[in-house]
DNA sequence: TTTAGCACTCGTGTTGGGTGAGTGCTAATA
DNA sequence: TATTAGCACTCACCCAACACGAGTGCTAAA
């Protein structure tokens, strides 16, 4: 492979953004009279073979066989998205009808999150995938724990961003729920915006009593287990149409990609890669860490206040996904999730990223 | 298409099981010289080949070209199902890990359904689908209204089987932590044990502040929304392996499947239809009320304590599923659910459902 | 009633041109 | 020197012809 630093002449960018965009749109080897009838080249196709040639030398484009036409290879598809690229909006009704669409459901997260896959999904025609925000610090805002019948007994966290968390507990011998309101009512009081750490280190003036200490130790369980555990659900959508895309057709190549959505152990190591107040993120083909990712390209960002609770969204596809589609979209509506997220958690919005404006296309559009 | 009623001779009865069986295993179609062969008929081909033609007429097998093997007809799998099939169950080794597996998160509810579908694609090979359990009447256990920030509130609620919802709402003008406190503490002892219906009924002996009026009117509100929004949430799993059955190689059969799973409309609509405490159920082909599930077929059941709070589990794949598999596995995994359940919510087991025996594989293996 | 024998059917796999899209090369041109 | 017309060449793709063989239905004998 050849050095990529380089910059291109103009009519060979010319050319390659072409090529790419044909490849894109059509998933057929671009040849080089397509390229001067669609796309206005001022040359004879003899010239475009010319460039042709040497952009394949330098390991922007190649043939997938002699006579037949360029397809770009994975350094081509990356020079298109840093240098020659032009971001497609969304169009401002359509916008405004994605806005209007989460401010229905602002009240109800996992619903946002179904949404954010599903607009994805439609406007990029390819897979996407949003995981639930997660919480940098959680501080306790309220607990409660219940005696349910027997010796079970449910711990319920209300955390300081509005998350609930439950825990099932096996109550010890004997535990009342007057016990147990006694000893969440004292507890509310003396931990109230605390943190983990704060708690698990915290001395207390008045000694807890056993009741009191058990509540305590079910808590420090419950906030230990929240970094970890279910805070990566993880949802998708779009499936469907990537079954559509010709490289899917042989089975084989979609089964992986099924497994992966379906089963996404895989794709919770990929998201604290997403780097956060970094934008928009593009991984392409062999960029990424797994083998069977070779063949997929993704669109990811991290949404959420900077700093208070984050998460990622973003599309993926074959190669050939359509970026200059994706990344306004991704940008768009990470931005609204962003906003909704503010709202409710009452973070401020982080510099770096997008601001919760109402009026958001112009805000979302800055590089 | 032929009366099915009638009952076919015993010969023929075991011919048709070795199709059906053989078609299952291998997906090709069935000749007369193989079912001698691999089944140990003990009559020649020519004479099985009589037969077959009889079991066509009938209705019960088909060929798909002249001077090929016969492959079962839907009617022909139902024939199978209902008097010929032998029940395969899980070996108790496996049974045992599988209930391990559930005991090792007995206390996270998300994750249950979760394995309850992944062992479910791996015992039969196929799609599976779980549905998270609904409650047939939610009582209220436990309420609190939080204040969030500036006029957003939280509002929390426990109920009796130790679901727990939550709900955003929009605040009065200069409520604070204290009013909502104290309402909700007032109508905590109120309402304790109360349904919805018998809350937006009661009359109260005091009258409520507004205050309290406005958290018992979110709260009906939430209560009201319980019934019909997210108590459907599907899990489900084993898409991967569908795919590799040669009824989907080419994607467009792949595609409906797909699509079905990630946007479960349709089978919501599909879960009400599957009737309390009936056992397990199968659905093959064209009973389906859906055109594109007409080339499917599932093995679903209804888990949970009858009358309470119960779910639906099962699987779905090609016609020619192992039904043989899927029933008992099916069963068996209902029945861990519907055990796990009630140790939480304490209901007592429904007759006519799997009762919750520790030692289960014989209780599951009855009709 | 069963079965051996046999002719017949028809899907599958292989082979072998023919076609056309698209290229690379060469030589002529601006 | 850069561009371009012309042309030969390559190779995937399509299609028709063909052989093969699996599996059947039928007939006649046991």
């Amino acid at each position: 492979m050849q050095p990529q630093a380089s910059v291109l002449s103009e009519r060979k960018e010319r050319i390659l953004k072409a090529i790419v965009e044909d490849y894109i749109r059509n998933a057929t080897p671009v040849a080089s009279e397509t390229l001067v009838r669609e796309y206005g080249l001022p040359v004879s196709p003899a010239t475009v073979r010319n460039e042709m040639a040497e952009l394949e030398a330098e390991g922007y484009i190649y043939q997938p066989h002699t006579s037949a036409g360029r397809i770009p290879t994975e350094q081509g598809y990356r020079y298109f998205v840093q240098r020659l690229m032009q971001e497609q909006h969304l169009p401002p009704s359509e916008q405004l009808t994605i806005r209007h669409q989460f401010h229905q459901v602002a009240l109800f997260r996992e619903q946002w999150l179904q949404l954010a896959a599903a607009v994805l999904a439609r406007a990029v025609r390819a897979a996407s995938i949003v995981s639930a925000p997660q919480l940098v610090e959680c501080r306790v805002k309220h607990l409660e724990m219940l005696h349910m019948q027997g010796r079970v007994g449910l711990l319920v966290l209300v955390l300081q961003d509005g998350t609930v968390k439950q825990q099932l507990v096996t109550l010890p011998e004997g535990a009342t729920q007057d016990d147990l309101s006694r000893a969440s009512r004292r507890l509310n009081g003396l931990l109230h915006g605390k943190s983990r750490h704060e708690i698990s280190s915290a001395i207390f003036m008045e000694p807890l009593d056993a009741t009191e200490q058990f509540v305590l130790d079910a808590l420090v369980d419950l906030m230990t287990q929240i970094d970890v555990r279910d805070s990566v659900t993880l949802y998708h959508d779009g499936l469907g149409v990537l079954l559509d895309q010709p490289e899917f057709a042989r089975v084989e190549r979609a089964r992986v990609i099924v497994e992966v959505l379906e089963r996404p152990h895989a794709l919770r190591e990929l998201l604290p890669a997403v780097p956060p107040s970094a934008g928009v993120q593009i991984i392409i083909g062999s960029e990424n860490r797994w083998e069977w990712m070779r063949e997929c390209a993704f669109v990811l960002t991290r949404y959420g206040p900077a700093g208070a609770m984050t998460g990622i969204v973003g599309v993926l596809g074959p190669l050939r996904l359509p970026y200059s589609v994706a990344v306004p979209a991704v940008r768009y509506v990470s931005s609204i999730m962003t906003e909704l997220l503010c709202e409710v958690a009452g973070a401020p919005p982080a510099t770096g990223m997008a601001p919760p404006l109402r009026s958001s296309w112009e805000a979302t559009s800055g590089n």
